[in-house]
DNA sequence: TATTGTTATACTCTATAACTATA
DNA sequence: TATAGTTATAGAGTATAACAATA
């Protein structure tokens, strides 16, 4: 056979089924690596987000979930010295989060020791990468509600 | 050709950060829908991996975690009526979960309330879902670490 | 009055270790 | 001895509500 016709479309519930599983495994493999360096998702996650500086109230919109949260998370990275709160400019109720140089050393290191991911994406083609990325990149603002108007 | 090189093979950085955007954007969409039941994310999970009956120790490892926790999990979704114990039939020790008509109601209803991956899923063209699924089981076993020998 | 960050509280998830009852 | 499930414990994540400082 030839290339046409002999794929059939995935329903959407195997398709869910799919990410489901593939979303798990890339967690676990997050987890695992941010583990090895003696973080816990939720603060490797925080680490990654405050790769530029943030401020707290803004932290919690991004890890979707509630401010008061946060305070303890970053509590535990400003201890572990991955992170500080800084005053900022214009107001002073604002506290933001500013990555340190060490920090920002063990979130290289947790990306480059996921080894599945890393596997995982060797096995692909290039046009798997391509079109990969560019369905991410096309379902991302509907799957996460940041629909254009 | 029409149809090459004008798009540029993403670097593994980019398609690691575009997998991981999406994974927790439809994680969000999940654990929001089984919070809408009442549920929490870890049970909604179990509750999934409960479609067959399941000894509470094989539970464990699906569920990624310590068989300890598996305890305080199944006594929830038990008094929620959502899944309960059975005697296994050889072997006295095991213990085997199994899921309520209740039970599976509530999922289906978890599974068709995932609406933004729902409407995600539908921008896709049926090209595109071919690709992804076909991906996604492609790159499975590599990245949940069961590597055909 | 409204907002930012924090604290207090309560519940869930998590791993480790010790226990029981079977095998 | 080894295994399945539980319990006890302690630490972390989570949301809600109340609070201080600032806007």
């Amino acid at each position: 056979m030839g290339s046409t016709a002999t794929t059939t479309v995935p329903t959407n519930g195997e398709l869910m089924e799919a990410l489901a599983a593939v979303g798990a495994a890339y967690f676990q493999d997050f987890a695992a690596a941010a583990s090895r360096h003696g973080l816990s998702s939720s603060q490797a996650k925080a680490l990654g987000a405050v790769q530029e500086p943030v401020p707290m109230r803004a932290l919690a919109g991004r890890l979707g979930c509630d401010a008061s949260n946060v305070t303890g998370i970053v509590d535990r990275l400003e201890s572990l010295g991955l992170a500080h709160r800084e005053a900022a400019a214009g107001d002073r109720r604002v506290k933001i989060v500013v990555i340190t140089e060490q920090g920002r050393e063990i979130l290289g290191l947790i990306r480059g020791e996921m080894i599945r991911t890393h596997q995982a994406i060797g096995t692909m083609t290039d046009e798997q990468r391509v079109a990969l990325h560019s369905v991410c990149v096309q379902v991302l603002p509907v799957l996460s509600g940041r629909t254009a108007p």
